[in-house]
DNA sequence: GGCTCCAATACCTTGTTGGCAACGACGGAA
DNA sequence: TTCCGTCGTTGCCAACAAGGTATTGGAGCC
């Protein structure tokens, strides 16, 4: 698991879409929906239901996305506290 | 940033060496030397201070540090919660 | 000075990621 | 039912990043 994963990921399930959220990372579909699938192999879980509307979150990609953003929030702060030490949490 | 990087920080930080902490992960000094480097030139922070006996963290790194534990245990957690649905936090 | 223990660098090899092109599945319109 | 548009997926190749071995450089110790 990486955290281009872990950012794919929450992109696609707030998107709706493989297409709109590539554009939105500025990448191309098929890395992005590569990764997905990976990220789904390596945890054993299907997280998306593929429909030809586009990537619908199943509860498992639901539960699986809360956590995904914490992740992203700890990396966020972590980068933040590096550049700004003052920072107070 | 990449949480190859992260769990090679946590672990020279814990191990006080990059030899020591290299072992532990299963890879040579090189790359997680180069690792390491390349985190710190990304945040723009010395995180260690290097001495003839090994890494010693800067009140820098020991901030990051504490960053660094929140995002592997949130990585943790999200792994776990996709293997057992049944995880209570 | 020579030895030991560190991390860092040089160089090469391999693995991974991304882009483009093409395909396959599904639904809507005529 | 046929054609078209919209999705995601797969094949193939190029670019990049990560890891390994060998080597270098610096600081203490005898």
């Amino acid at each position: 698991m990486s955290l281009t994963q872990i950012e794919y990921f929450v992109a696609v399930a707030e998107e709706g879409h493989v297409g709109r959220a590539s554009r939105r990372m500025h990448v191309s579909q098929p890395p992005m929906s590569r990764q997905i699938r990976a990220l789904e192999d390596e945890l054993g879980v299907t997280l998306f239901d593929r429909t030809p509307r586009g990537m619908v979150l199943r509860d498992e990609g639901r539960r699986f996305l809360a956590r995904a953003r914490r992740v992203l929030e700890e990396l966020h702060e972590a980068r933040r506290e590096a550049r700004d030490p003052a920072a107070e949490d």
